[in-house]
DNA sequence: CTCCAAAGTGCCACTGAGTGGCATAAGCCT
DNA sequence: AGGCTTATGCCACTCAGTGGCACTTTGGAG
């Protein structure tokens, strides 16, 4: 499906990566993350620990990789679409949307496995914490593309906020979808987003009556 | 002014701890957060590394402890402030405001302090990943409280949305007061609050004209 | 087909964060 | 003062992550 044209090294590289990620989200969900070590892992895949170090920069990316992958997608998506007069927020949503049935569409596996890394990164700090910093960076990433091609000035916040307004929506989105779902699927996700981005305009507005007392 | 009433052995283990974020901060800004090594650290403070262990959970916290202070803070006045019948995003930043004056109130050092603390997050990934989880935590307990007190149901996701949109403007609001001014003041601080806020609502509904092409 | 350059890999030794255990000292209470 | 609690120091240990170098595999050129 996708380019069996990449020379044969490359394929291999990628085939050992994503031994990596699958193995390590097995181990990491079967006994925790760290009660798993790398020479362990390393072993399982039949890799030096040195070649787990030249594929990701930490124990956490790793687990975080299925998720990191589709910010990464999404940021080309958002390079390329056109923004035209339309709310900013509701086309950052729809792209999201977009990446989503796109990662998706790559096979079936992708969903599993951000299932799992999502419930790692839930019950494991460490990796909620790289996976949090990941999205600051690539927010950051994101602010550039949004100033440059909307042509707003470096004082202006509201790039900025819908941006962590989408990542918020979607880690909400994440967290209802791994949660009310024993076995989640992928038509679940894309309706736990719509109801998320459903209820973002009112979040800045909504008033809390206080219950009588 | 704060309680000489405690007993001694409370406020050594303070003042160790002060000392500890205090040279760290100054040796991590000196030098870099990896150029320092926690043997380095502990050896100027006088203090063994199992102290240092028993103060913080991670070379990160000591550098992150000045931000975390302030968003505790806020945590303790949400908890009994009024919520009644205004929006609550506009409750929460008012709370956040005044918790920031009733923090450097405390003492001059405090914006200092987290101005430092700041400014090594922007320039150290571990660092801001530490600080985001800290921000993440506290939020889902915001949003318990919240929950709680507004009497709102599992699913109804904008307490969250609110607190995250709270935690982008203050974020936002840091990185604008830490990279305008040259020695930022208390005053810059609030000033870039307000700003920031002012600008949240648009942040859900703002469109881009993309410029003529 | 062969040989070369380049890229990926394995092995090994090393630094430094973080932990557990136990003995010691310092503050607390009566 | 004397026992009790609690923080601290010291020591040895595990494991994540890095740097160096030698070795294998692949792609490409003659």
């Amino acid at each position: 499906m996708t380019a069996d044209l990449l020379p044969l090294r490359e394929r291999k590289k990628l085939k050992t990566r994503a031994a990596l990620v699958d193995t390590a989200l097995a181990l990491f969900t079967e006994r925790g993350f760290d009660q798993v070590t790398l020479d362990e892992l390393c072993a399982e895949v039949e890799v030096s620990k040195r070649t787990f170090f030249r594929n990701f920069a930490s124990k956490e990316e790793v687990a975080s990789a299925p998720l990191e992958a589709l910010w990464t997608a999404l940021l080309d998506d958002v390079e390329h679409a056109p923004l035209g007069g339309r709310p900013v927020l509701e086309v950052l949503q729809e792209a999201m949307l977009a990446a989503v049935r796109r990662m998706s569409a790559e096979g079936p596996e992708w969903v599993a496995r951000v299932r799992l890394s999502q419930e790692l990164s839930q019950r494991t700090p460490s990796i909620a914490a790289h996976g949090l910093q990941f999205c600051d960076r690539t927010s950051a990433a994101f602010e550039t593309t949004l100033r440059r091609r909307l042509g707003l000035g470096d004082r202006d916040h509201r790039p900025r906020l819908a941006l962590d307004l989408l990542v918020a929506a979607f880690h909400a989105a994440l967290r209802g979808w791994t949660t009310t779902s024993p076995d989640p699927t992928l038509d679940d996700l894309l309706t736990e987003l719509r109801t998320v981005f459903a209820a973002t305009p009112a979040a800045a507005t909504f008033t809390g009556d206080e219950p009588s007392h």
